[in-house]
DNA sequence: GTCTATAACCGGATAGAC
DNA sequence: GTCTATCCGGTTATAGAC
């Protein structure tokens, strides 16, 4: 029940030169090649230990169970996804395109790890599961991305009404997962469907967003919006969901 | 990797005399009790055999798996809601209000479960499992249900413009997804949440769905309309799914 | 051929010694 | 921090009963 520190190792600990750190390292990376090899189900924690050099003890010495090793690889494919949009954010101005460039550039460098995403999918839809994404021990990953789409946001010419703008990151992040959930399931050649799909629906959402604060739209978006507060209680902290 | 036979266990074998049936029933009524009093993770097939009064290896006799018991579940509450809604549905003509009675049914067939749907929709979300809604396997229940959101248009007072028709149930199929999804991670009590949920966004949709054919939408419609066409390949049987 | 039971096997997880 | 030994439960093999 205590999943306090399950994020600490997204911290990428270059510097760092306890022992321990490396051999985590170590399991984390043997973990991460067997899978992309022979896929989640078919790695044992027997093998990861063996392959890293250590004991099946020692191995969730380490890591709580074979699920925590996904969320390793969960904050790691974070952090790429970070570094890999600041660049392409750079000059920038467009809202769609930046919209578009973040999620393509998230399925970019999720890509080596589709074949076994569905597993992560799979615990993330779990409610009891400390991994699923809209759960307390995930959000500290979760709030940093949902502050990768204010980011989008306030770096581009769009304006936002005052009555929309808190939720648009949450709802955008929440349309990021649609997105990846399409996109695990995809199994398109290079998953061209999924890149249509961001294609087409990244332009949507900007021009949904743009004229929803117009007179035609606007009792629409007042109840889009007060259904939202109603359900995402005064309290920012959580997203929609009780845990 | 052969799985032809999923549903064969949706029928009501009511009137059959078979001994097999009736020992299939024990067990996946034991299971059901057993998980709803304890839920998924803690009951153990031992458990449910023993309290079925067969083995463990009848158990798999009948049940392939721990997973096919839920899909056992799965169909169970898919005919209750399909029964349910049949008179409900009666006298009514509003499309909005077909709506929201499909999906409040749905949500009141389901919540005897919701203590262990997380993991029917942990199993769903897994692109690998024959379970997921998407799969092969799954489609005789999947279609029966877009059926149903068929018959929600049919027999209302929605007009639906031509290239929209085609695609719509499946759409509102994909909106009880979300809805449910929802569900399984609400926490309020009686899970009012997922209620205010459905009575908001199915007037949106009812909503959405008139103006949709309109000249100022017009353009908006036909990308959707083209990108969906693009992702559901000409032989309508599938999802955007390919497996 | 339909049904049932027993005895393994395998791999995730834990306990406790060093 | 690391190991060995062990548990536990899903799953399978297999043999026999009706």
């Amino acid at each position: 029940m205590t999943d306090e520190l399950l994020y600490a190792n997204t911290k990428t600990n270059a510097g760092t030169t306890g022992k321990g750190e490396r051999t985590r390292a170590r399991i984390l990376e043997a973990a991460l090649d067997l899978c992309r090899e022979h896929g989640y189900e078919k790695t044992t924690m027997r093998a990861v230990a063996k392959a890293a050099g250590v004991s099946l003890g020692n191995a969730y010495y380490y890591f709580r169970s074979k699920e925590h090793l996904i969320q390793a690889f969960y904050g790691q494919t974070h952090s790429d996804h970070l570094e890999a949009c600041g660049p392409l954010l750079e000059g920038e101005q467009s809202f769609r395109q930046r919209l578009a460039i973040v999620l393509q550039t998230k399925i970019d460098t999720s890509m080596p790890y589709h074949r076994f995403a569905g597993v992560l999918f799979k615990t993330a839809a779990d409610p009891a599961s400390p991994l699923n994404p809209f759960s307390d021990a995930s959000a500290p990953v979760r709030d940093e991305s949902i502050a990768l789409f204010a980011r989008i946001i306030e770096g581009s010419d769009l304006r936002v009404g005052k009555a929309l703008r808190p939720h648009l990151p949450k709802l955008l992040w929440t349309y990021q997962m649609g997105v990846i959930l399409f996109w695990v399931h995809d199994r398109s050649p290079d998953c061209s469907r999924t890149r249509l799909l961001i294609d087409t629906t990244s332009k949507l959402v900007s021009q949904l967003v743009r004229v929803a604060g117009l007179p035609p739209l606007r009792p629409v978006l007042r109840s889009v919006i007060g259904l939202l507060d109603d359900l995402a209680p005064p309290d920012d902290k959580a997203s929609g969901t009780r845990r």
